[in-house]
DNA sequence: CGGGTTTGACCGGCGC
DNA sequence: GCGCCGGTCAAACCCG
């Protein structure tokens, strides 16, 4: 996965033209994560995470520059660190076994079962993976990033206008979650925050150029 | 019926 | 403890 990062920053120098933050363009422009500095599992789930939308990214720059098309949008990804770096080591671990209850598991009362859930999301808690934000300059709120997603989740959070909303991926035994909020500061921004890592392949194709461009907020111009 | 969303309840962590 | 807050559950509901 070594070329992700490459061909990420590669695509630095066509975007940064002037200094101006609004007018970064697409997600994923300038610098981004440095790699080296963190634990090789963090690439890992980083790549996991972003070959969604990264795929065909070079190729999206090229049509947009044919197309003179300016997608605006305010996106330095957000590294969210979790304060507990030390656990970095148990982020391969794989988690997303099912958890088939044996069918000998006879204390089959619903008490019984709720507490081995909790148990199990205790452990998931205490190995809190990374995540990821980016801000996208969207009108609509769900950004079609290729996978499907089950809301779960709405909350409204203090001082913010717009409710955050919780979303999981809806492939068998994929644990990897997403929420989506929009900015109190800047309604024209919607923020997603994506956490752990796809267990599967992209279900669809993300290479949906027009597609895409529905979503952003675009100028025409230069 | 099989998938999704809605939405209030619930829960655990945290600061006081 | 207690209350707040963010995150999750799950029953109800919706829809092709
Ligand atoms: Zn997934």
């Amino acid at each position: 996965m070594e070329g992700f990062s490459s061909k990420f920053s590669s695509s630095t120098n066509s975007g940064s033209a002037s200094s101006s933050s609004a007018t970064n363009i697409f997600p994923f422009d300038g610098d981004y994560y440095d790699h080296q500095h963190h634990h090789q599992n963090d690439g890992q789930l980083i790549n996991g995470m972003m070959t969604t939308m990264m795929m065909g990214q070079q190729e999206r720059l090229n049509q947009r520059q044919r197309l003179h098309l300016v997608p605006v949008v305010r996106s330095q990804p957000l590294l969210i660190d979790d304060k507990s770096n030390n656990n970095n080591d148990y982020l391969s671990c794989n988690y997303n076994h099912h958890h088939h209850q044996n069918d000998d598991d006879k204390s089959n009362d619903g008490a019984e079962l709720k507490k081995k859930k909790k148990g199990i999301a205790a452990l998931e808690k205490k190995i809190r993976k990374h995540r990821y934000a980016f801000q996208t300059r969207s009108q609509v709120d769900i950004l079609d990033d290729g996978y499907r997603w089950r809301k779960y989740g709405q909350k409204a959070v203090k001082n913010n206008k717009f409710p955050r909303s919780y979303y999981r991926c809806t492939h068998q035994g994929c644990n990897v979650k997403k929420q989506v909020q929009r900015l109190t500061k800047d309604e024209g921004v919607v923020v997603t925050t994506y956490e752990g890592i796809h267990s599967h392949p992209i279900e669809k194709s993300t290479d949906n150029f027009e597609h895409i461009l529905t979503q952003l907020q675009i100028y025409t111009s230069l």
